[in-house]
DNA sequence: AGCATACATTGACAACCATCGATTTGAGAA
DNA sequence: TTCTCAAATCGATGGTTGTCAATGTATGCT
């Protein structure tokens, strides 16, 4: 019925790996703070967003704006790269895929 | 830096409703459960699957499959449809959206 | 070394969630 | 109407999560 064939491309049988790691990257994504900090990111105009730009626009406590984007990290949507003091952080390919739609 | 520019088309401010309902529709796809059941009625080669048919693949109870098609439904991935004693279910535009790169 | 800054980690807590068994609702069949 | 079956709803429960304050870690500056 639609428009497209699924089963060939997906691969994504029940309790496949690569089932959980979707459903993990959506997870990510099912939170409006880390939903607006990712596309935070994505919308900055460098080659990378600092977590300091981030923090103060959510209203929440540094150590929770650290662990959202460690949750963003650890689905494999951020990469987190140090520089000096600072932490910044890019979209990764995954990320811009699931994304795509918005952007 | 990335090839789109996302401020324009996304309207996604903080705190805007917008963002909280693309939330909800991630986290809605964000439980393997939930992933594994959508998927499944997108690979569906009828207009509508039966929730029957999903059911056993799960090895959950009928309450719980029940349940998480109703996320599915009011997060507004998933339209339900009454035939006879069973209840169908097919993708809305929003899923077909979301679930594109995968489809 | 000593200090300040930026961020991560820890521990705690209330709210939320996935799951189940039991019950109820609703639709066809007898 | 009564029975049966499909599915939704209810109530309870153990596990998870978002949030914070406090603390730890690492980097740069003086």
């Amino acid at each position: 019925m639609y428009a497209f064939d699924v089963s060939p491309r997906l691969l994504l049988r029940p309790s496949s790996k690569k089932l959980a790691r979707l459903a993990e990257q959506y997870k990510a994504l099912g939170d409006p703070t880390r939903l607006g900090l990712i596309l935070k990111v994505a919308s900055c105009s460098e080659d990378a967003a600092c977590i300091c730009e981030l923090t103060p626009d959510t209203n929440l406590a540094q150590s929770t704006v650290s662990h959202h984007m460690k949750v963003l990290v650890d689905a494999g949507l951020l990469i987190r790269t140090q520089r000096g003091k600072w932490a910044f952080f890019a979209l990764t390919e995954d990320a811009t895929t699931l994304l795509h739609n918005f952007l």
